[in-house]
DNA sequence: GCAACAATGTAGGCGGTGACAACAATGTCG
DNA sequence: CGACATTGTTGTCACCGCCTACATTGTTGC
């Protein structure tokens, strides 16, 4: 029989919560049922995280760090040109993305709400990321020029957008590379020469 | 007092609920809530929507409507040129992502699925506009060549993604005209003439 | 070594919810 | 006017998140 304590409760609890987010969504993630699985009483969890939303934080903010992760990992494999970085790194947004829909969610929603404050710190590194490539695309002249900003939140809104109508299954998931590859395209300026996969 | 038959009911649970929605989002929607704002029975809702979630099906399917209408009212006060319809749709399209944001997430998670036949038909029209105008683009040498369903997926993604961004906070609303100018720059080939606002 | 204390888990209860069943009032139509 | 369908009501069930009081275990200072 199990001892009184647990543990790893926490650990415990934040594996069965992905899973649970995964499988299900964040809507039908239930403390009672996690505590359930892992066989402890339903109050159990209150020590770890005060309430529900405290745990949905928490996962928000190991979604940000896997993002970080992954993105600087396509970088570094997509060798030293702009344009293969720029595709790598869509593409591996998009594919985390939309390999885990709810957690996306989560991790999106989370940040402009009271309370989230490790949320948003969390982000920060992989946000960075992305805006260096940007801001570089642009000093390279391979993005379009003006305000900075601008352009990086459109070219950011359709990485999101892209990996929003896969979730939500308006575009088949197979299409992943080829819609990275056409906002790649969109994007990049100048001459089209051996980046473009054919038309 | 009230008589015993409400009369209006179904009309009064969606107006409510329409008014829930935009105020506090689908999550914290709850049936025993409207009927008590409504002055009926907590189990009296159940004879117009079997469950919660028919409910909400039925705001998605009035959403898609109105999406439609506010479109191609967009669309007729924008004139004949091909490049200011595609910026006041663009532009219209976002500003009611925006303008609720909790209906337009529900109009996207409720297509995909079981039972939301319903939705996916009211989604038609809105759709076949914005492809029709896409096709157009084209067909005008506007838009990018190129495979048409991916160029109108990718700007549609664009799109979405903006009011995504301005919906989570990570965007001011007030760069709304902004960015989808830029977005429509970004898609428009050739010359860019007089479409350009300065940059 | 042990007493005080912090950390972690348990038991029970509260108000809330969606779903369901049995019943009551009202509208409709042969 | 009586049968029937429609629409509300009451009551109940299981579940949930959150809270309080209590039990067990680990840690630390004397």
């Amino acid at each position: 029989m199990p001892p009184y304590h647990h543990g790893q409760l926490r650990t415990a609890l934040l594996e069965a919560a992905e899973r649970s987010l995964r499988e299900s969504g964040a809507e039908q993630l239930s403390l009672r049922e996690l505590a359930r699985e892992i066989g402890v009483s339903h109050a159990a969890p209150r020590r770890h995280f005060p309430d529900r939303q405290s745990l949905l934080y928490a996962l928000a903010e190991t979604g940000f760090a896997r993002l970080d992760t992954q993105l600087r990992a396509a970088v570094a494999e997509a060798g030293e040109g702009y344009v293969p970085q720029l595709r790598a790194t869509v593409t591996a947004y998009i594919r985390f993305a939309t390999d885990d829909a709810a957690l996306l969610e989560l991790m999106f929603g989370s940040k402009h709400r009271p309370g989230a404050e490790r949320v948003v710190a969390a982000s920060g590194p992989a946000f960075t990321l992305m805006d260096e490539l940007i801001v570089r695309g642009q000093a390279e002249g391979r993005l379009a020029a003006g305000d900075p900003e601008r352009i990086g939140i459109v070219m950011f809104a359709t990485m999101q957008g892209i990996a929003t109508m896969i979730n939500t299954g308006l575009v088949r998931p197979g299409l992943l590379d080829d819609l990275a590859e056409t906002a790649v395209e969109q994007f990049i300026s100048g001459p089209r020469e051996s980046s473009a996969r054919s038309g």
